[in-house]
DNA sequence: CTCTAAAATGTAAGCGCTTGCATGTACTTT
DNA sequence: AAAGTACATGCAAGCGCTTACATTTTAGAG
C-alpha cells in the first residue's frame, strides 16, 4: 500500500504480483499469443488490479517503435484538411496508433522544421500533403528509413495517394465549355508552395487551349483560401473589360465566396454568371443555387492513407502511386451563358 | 565514415567529436546557459556537422518530460474546433511543444480511452473540451499528477478556460425578445454528452422565462451539428401548429443550414423568420442576409489554452476558472416580426 | 603566489521497457 | 525409457538520454 504511493506502476510490479518475469509481462502486452493462456490470465489480472499503464517512452526507446504516425498539413483551418485528417486519426486509433498532427500554414521553412521534429519524436511513418517541398525536406525524407506518404497529389519520388488535380480542373472546365462558355475566369488559392492550386489552373488552361481558346492572365486571380478570397477574387474578375461569363474556383470555399459576392453585386447565378468549384463540401449542396463542383473523396483519402501507412509500417509493400476517383456534380450554379 | 553508416547518430558521437562528455552535450541542448561559450560552440559545431537529432523517446524516458500536450476534442470536422486546435498547435509549436490531437466523435467511451492513451504516451499536460465526462475519466484525471485544462466550458473541479455558454445564448435570445419575438424556436446540436449544447438551450429558456414566456418542447429540436441538421431542424420547427417567428440555433452551422432551408422553402429572412446563431464563423458574414450571431473568440481560446498549459507545465499556478468575452453581432438575419 | 569559492565539466547510475538467447518443461517418437 | 522437438518462460543486456554528485578548472581574494 504505502510503498507504491504516488509511484508510477512499472512492469516489474506487475511481474511480481503475477509471479512471472518482466519479459513475460512484456510479451503478454505485445505478443499475447506466445504465452500460455493461464499465464496470460494471471498477468492480465495483475495488470487490471494495479491499473498498470505501460510507459510509451520506455517502449519506444526499447523497441524503436512509437505506434505513432506524423502528419504535416498546410492548415487545419480548412474543412478539407480537417476532414481527411479526422478520418486518418480515427482509422489509426482503431489500430492502436496515434496521429501527431502539425500544420505549417503554407510556410516551407516551418514545414521542414515540423518534419524534423516529428522524425526526432520517432514517428513510425510520415504523411505529407502535396509535392511542393523544400529540397532539404526531400533530403530529410530520403535519409529517413521509415515509410513516408505523399497525399493529395502524386510524385514519383515517393509513394503517393492523391487526386489528379489537373484532371479534376479539366473536368470542371470542360463542363463550362460544353455549356458554351468562352471566357472563363479563374479564382485560385495562392500557388506558391501549392502544387494542387497550380495543377488546377493548368487543367483549366489546357482545356481552354484544347478548345482553341486561351486563359489570359487578367482572368486569373490568386487569393487566400477562404470565403473572403472568393469574394475579392470575384470583384476583381468582374472589373476587367471583357468580363468572364463563368468562373472556375480552385476550391469550394472560394466558389461559395464568389457566389455570395455575385449575389450581393446583383448578378444572377447562373443566368448572368456560372460558378463552379472543387471539393464538394457540404455547403456546396446547401447553398442556393447549389454549387456545381467536383466531388473529391477526402474522407477516403484520410482513411486510405492511414491504412497504407499501417501496412507500410508492418513491412508490406505499398502502392507507389495511386489516384482516387472524382466526379462532376452538376447543380444550379452553372448554365449556358446569355441564355 | 563506414562505422557510422546507416546508424542513428547518438549524443555519444557528438560528444566524441566535440571532445567533451555526453553530459555536456546534453546540457548544451537543454540548459545552454550553464556551459561555457567556447564549449557550447564546439558542441554546436559537432551537432551541425553530424546532423545530430536527439531521440525524443530517450529524452522522455530519462527526463520524465515529453514536450507534448495532449488534446482531446469531440471532432476536428467542425470549423470551430479546428480553429481553436489550430491556434493551440501553433502556439505550442513556437514554444517547442507538440500537440497530440485525438477526437472521440462525441463518444464518452472513446474519450476515456483516448485520455488514457495520451497519459501513457506521457504527455506533459492534457486539454479537454467541456465538462461532460465519464466518472472514470474524472478519476483518471484526478489520479494524474500533471496539469489538465478544461476548455469551452468551466467546471470547478478543474482549471477551465471557456465561455459562459448560457450567457451567450441569453444574449442572443434577449436580442430576439427585444425585437418583439414571442415564439422562439431552438435548433440545438445533440445534447447528450454535450454541456455546451445544454447550457445554450438553458440560456434561451431562462431568457424566455424572465420575459414571462416559455419554451415548449415542440419548439426545441436536436440535430446533428452540420448544415443538414440545421435544414432538418428548420423543417421540423415550421411544421408545428403555432410556428415560431424566430429561430435560435446552437451554432452557426445549424443557423446557416436553417437560413438556407428557409430560403428554399420560400420564407423570407428576416421579414418572415429571424434566425440567429453562435460562433461567428466566416460564413456568417458572407451569407445573404448576414447572420446575426454571438461572436466567440475561438482562436484566442486555443492560444490562451496553449499558454496556460505552458505555464502550468513550468510549475506556475494557473487561473482556476476563466471566461472569455463574447459579443452579439447583429446582421440582416434578424428583425422584428410581422414588421 | 596560495587559498577558496564558484563555475564548468565529467562520471555513471538509472529511466521502464523489449528481446536475443539460455533454460526449463512437456510431449512425441523411437 | 531415452532422445528429440516444440513450446513457454526467464535472464540480462541494452535502447539514448538526463542528472545527482564528484571532480576539475577558473577566477577572485588576500
Amino acid at each position: 500500500m504505502l510503498k507504491t504511493m504516488n509511484q508510477r506502476i512499472t512492469i516489474e510490479e506487475v511481474a511480481r504480483l503475477a509471479g512471472v518475469s518482466t519479459a513475460t509481462v512484456s510479451r503478454v502486452l505485445s505478443r499475447p499469443e506466445v504465452v500460455r493462456d493461464q499465464t496470460r490470465e494471471q498477468v492480465m489480472t495483475a495488470i487490471t488490479q494495479l491499473d498498470y499503464q505501460p510507459d510509451a517512452a520506455a517502449r519506444a526507446l526499447a523497441s524503436g517503435r512509437t505506434h505513432t504516425v506524423g502528419c504535416v498539413i498546410p492548415t487545419l483551418d480548412h474543412a478539407i484538411f480537417a476532414r481527411s485528417t479526422q478520418a486518418m486519426q480515427t482509422t489509426l486509433a482503431q489500430a492502436g496508433y496515434q496521429l501527431l498532427v502539425a500544420s505549417h500554414e503554407y510556410d516551407p521553412v516551418t514545414e521542414f522544421e515540423l518534419v524534423r521534429a516529428l522524425q526526432q519524436r520517432g514517428v513510425d511513418s510520415l504523411v505529407l500533403v502535396g509535392t511542393d517541398h523544400a529540397p532539404r525536406l526531400w533530403k530529410a525524407l530520403s535519409d529517413w528509413r521509415k515509410p513516408t506518404l505523399l497525399t493529395w497529389s502524386c510524385d514519383p519520388r515517393l509513394p503517393s495517394l492523391g487526386f489528379d488535380n489537373e484532371g479534376a480542373a479539366r473536368l470542371a472546365a470542360t463542363h463550362l465549355l460544353k455549356l458554351g462558355h468562352q471566357r472563363i475566369g479563374v479564382i485560385s488559392g495562392f500557388t506558391a508552395h501549392n502544387d494542387r492550386a497550380r495543377s488546377r489552373i493548368d487543367g483549366v488552361r489546357k482545356s481552354l487551349t484544347q478548345a482553341g481558346l486561351s486563359l489570359p492572365d487578367s482572368l486569373v486571380t490568386e487569393q487566400a483560401f477562404n470565403l473572403e478570397g472568393g469574394r475579392l477574387g470575384l470583384r476583381q474578375l468582374m472589373c476587367v473589360k471583357q468580363k468572364p461569363t463563368s468562373i472556375f474556383c480552385g476550391n469550394d470555399l472560394l466558389a461559395v465566396g464568389a457566389l455570395l459576392e455575385a449575389q450581393r453585386m446583383g448578378l444572377h447565378v447562373p443566368s448572368e454568371l456560372s460558378i463552379c468549384g472543387i471539393d464538394n463540401l457540404e455547403i456546396a449542396e446547401a447553398i442556393n443555387p447549389g454549387l456545381t463542383t467536383v466531388s473529391l473523396p477526402t474522407q477516403d483519402l484520410g482513411r486510405l492513407a492511414a491504412k497504407s501507412m499501417l501496412s507500410a509500417i508492418s513491412g508490406e509493400v505499398i502502392a507507389a502511386q495511386s489516384l482516387l476517383p472524382f466526379e462532376l456534380v452538376i447543380r444550379g450554379s452553372t448554365a449556358s451563358p446569355h441564355q
